[in-house]
Parts: C-alpha cells; structure tokens; sequence
DNA sequence: GTGGTCTAGACCACC
DNA sequence: GTGGTCTAGACCACG
C-alpha cells in the first residue's frame, strides 16, 4: 500500500507521512479505518519500527490519525480546527519554489493548471 | 539581493541556488550580468566561501551561469538543449506533493489556480 | 583497492571517480555491491571526509552508485536513461586531444587501435 | 584561427598549445611559418599577454615553435629527439580515461576505432 | 552507524 | 584578482 523509495532524498518518516495523508484525500482511507501497528508496518515495508514510530507521532500531533490505547491506530474524524497558518505558509512557498523551477524548465503556464487540475480529480 | 534565512531547513547553498535563478526568471539577473565573486558574496551574506562556491558550482552544472576563468561568473544565456527529463519529474513530484498537502490544509483548486497565476505574472 | 596518487594534478576526488567507474566497467564493482562508508574510505586513503563524499555526492549525480538513507552506499543498477550528449562530446573532445598528442609524439594509427583494443578487453 | 573558449575548463594557454600543435599536425602550420607575435595574438584572441606568453614559453621547451630573438616566433622543424617517454605515457593516461569514460556513456569499441581513424584522416 | 551541511583557513593555478 | 581543491573539525538529521 505504501510504497518506500530508499534512495530518496525524502526521509522515510516523511514518506509515511505524506502517503497516509494522500491515501486519506484519495480516499483509500477513511476516517475509522484502522492502519497497522508501527510493528507491522515496519515489517510490511522493511524499515525500522523507530521510523514508522516518527512518522506516526507526527501524523498525530496533525491530528490525521488517533492512537486508542491498547486498541490500535486509526484515522481520525477530519480535524475542524482551521489549520495553522504557518503551515499553509510553508506548504505555499515549496509549491512556489516547485512552480518557479518548472517554469525555469519550460513547463507553460496551461501546462501548470492542467497538472494542477489532475491532481484534484485524482481526490475523492 | 539575496536574503538568506539561517533558521531555515533548506540549505543555505540551496536558498542561493533557487534565489539566483529565481531572479533570472524575474527578469533582474540577465544574461551576461556578473554576479558577485565567491567571496564577495561570502561577505554579503555571512557565510564561508565553501558554501557559495558550492551553490555556484551546482548553478554551472545548471547552465544557469558561466565563470569566465579568472573574470568571474555571469548570468549565462538560456539553455538550449532540453533540461533533463529527470529534472522535470522531479520538481513534478513535488509540486504535487505540496498541492496534496495544501488541499488538506482546504485550499481549493480555484484558490491554487489563482496562486499559479500570480507567481507567473510576476516573471519577466 | 583505490589508490590515490596525492602528487598528481588530477584532483583527488576525480581519481576517486574514474577509478569507481573503471571498477564497475572491470566487473570487480558489481550494481548492488556496497562501497566503504566516506569516513572508512577517507581513512583508507588518508584523505578527509569532505573529499570523499565530494566524489561520492558527484558519482551518485551520474547514477553510478547509489545511497540508502543509513544504510551506506552502494554500487547502482546501470541506467537506462541515455547519458546526456554533452558528456559524450565532452569525452569526445578529451580523446581527440589525446590523440592528437599521441600522433604528435608518433605513435601510429595501428598503435593506436591496439590500444583501444587492449582497454576494450580489459572490461568485464 | 584560434579558436577560444573562454568558459571552458581546459585553461585558456593550454588551449593555444593544443590548437597550435593540432594546426601544425593538420598541415596549416609548416615549419618557418611564422606566427603572430605574443602581443598580436594577445589582441586577436583577447586575452592578456602573459597568457600568451606561457603558452609561447611551453610550445618552445617542447621545440614546436622557435624564437629567434628580434625577428619574431616560428613554427619549428620536426624535432629528431626521441619524445619524452613520459610525455607518451601520460598522453596514453589521459587516452585509457578518456576511453573509459566513453565506454561507460555506450560507445562501442567499432565506434571508437573509426573515431581514431577519422581524426588521423584529418592530418596532413 | 550513515551522509549532509557548514565553518575556518590554507594553498594553488589561472588570468 | 578569480575560482578550485583540500584539510580539520563541528553539528545535525536520519535510521
């Protein structure tokens, strides 16, 4: 399901990170699915439990999954907390940089949308 | 100039890299500009001279800018040939990746397309 | 297994590279072997580290090994990507002056092909 | 005539010994041909004159050109001194890598061969 | 343990 | 003056 790329510059904590999350916007995931325990996980993708362990600490303090003592890990109810705006900040100045090296390499301002466009169909 | 964040997680040869380029595309570096020596620049913006030559170094792989042997670098003329596909995918994947993470953050595609928009009005 | 020529005018960090790639070329560096961590190879060689991973950080550019976060670094699967054409020319023009030289000094057009012979059988 | 490239890596008074020897090799240059003086080609080729000059300096300690005090520069009779053997087996070095790294980019040793012969088809 | 980044400072070749 | 190379050492993130 998730797919580890180990000789990405992307840390593999955060490759965790942002697939659940992609997972959960495509619909794959759906709040109160459980998803396997740090353990298993480390198995099914070969890493060390400390890795998943990261990645999943994160994920809960983003509120994308919620740890139920003894019972397991699960993904959470869609968060009504409006997000923090430095996050939104950050985000918006990598995808400023992606754009900003595209468009260095040619890629056309209707070529953007319509990559743009894709993504959001691909989401549920 | 250039504004370099030392409490930034992105590199500091990486913050020179982006932003050299990022004025090529604004239009206030052209080609055949000089740009400063490793060494001025070093002490323009408090850091070692290993780290800027690092950057320029990178930028030359680019073909971003040229170093006239013992003259100094310049701005170089648009590249020619066909930027390689790696690269492309590349800044794709990250593009996505930030866009992924912006929906979740609830940006809308109009929201995203207007952003797109902006940063291209802003290049020459 | 590298020998280092610390007297030579070819920097030590493209000894380093040319001697990988003719390791792999010779089939005593096979894709999937690893290669010492660039602390044992600065010991090995009693150069410092930030050598090392010079070489190692522009091999990995060229697809010739690859890292795994942690893990170490190992010899990567030959590339399917065709070389970019202006590394072809690049060589190109180095074997011309080459052999220029060597007509200069008067070695035959048969010499010549002899020794290209003799590299060619060299490889695995 | 001679042809600089004032941004490549190859030093700019190595590329006037290269390409003087290769006009000689090539039959554009004939012995007693004289050739412009170290200020003239200075001009012509826009380059200061001391780098000129080390390139006249080599070229004589190699007995390509004479200097016949007050009457100007020359291109030499062809030496009867056996070449250095150390000069070959350098040029062979630069030859093998130069191979190699070819090698590596795909060129197949048929390809290389015809290579050779089409460069000692270009000389006189 | 691994590589990545950065500092501080030296020496060199080239122009 | 320019950039290129190397040393010696530090700190950090990742696994």
């Amino acid at each position: 399901m998730i797919q580890i790329n180990q000789s990405s510059s992307q840390p593999i904590f955060e490759q965790i990170i942002t697939q659940i999350k992609q997972g959960v916007l495509r619909g794959h995931l759906k709040p109160g699915d459980p998803i396997p325990s740090v353990r298993k996980m480390a198995l099914q993708l070969s890493v060390t439990p400390g890795t998943v362990a990261k990645a999943y600490n994160e994920l809960e303090r983003q509120e994308v999954i919620v740890t139920l003592r003894g019972k397991g890990t699960y993904i959470a109810e869609p968060s009504t907390n409006r997000p923090a705006e430095i996050q939104v900040t950050k985000a918006m100045k990598t995808l400023e940089d992606a754009c900003m090296e595209l468009i260095y390499l040619g890629i056309t301002e209707e070529e953007m949308k319509e990559k743009i466009h894709t993504i959001y169909k691909q989401i549920k």
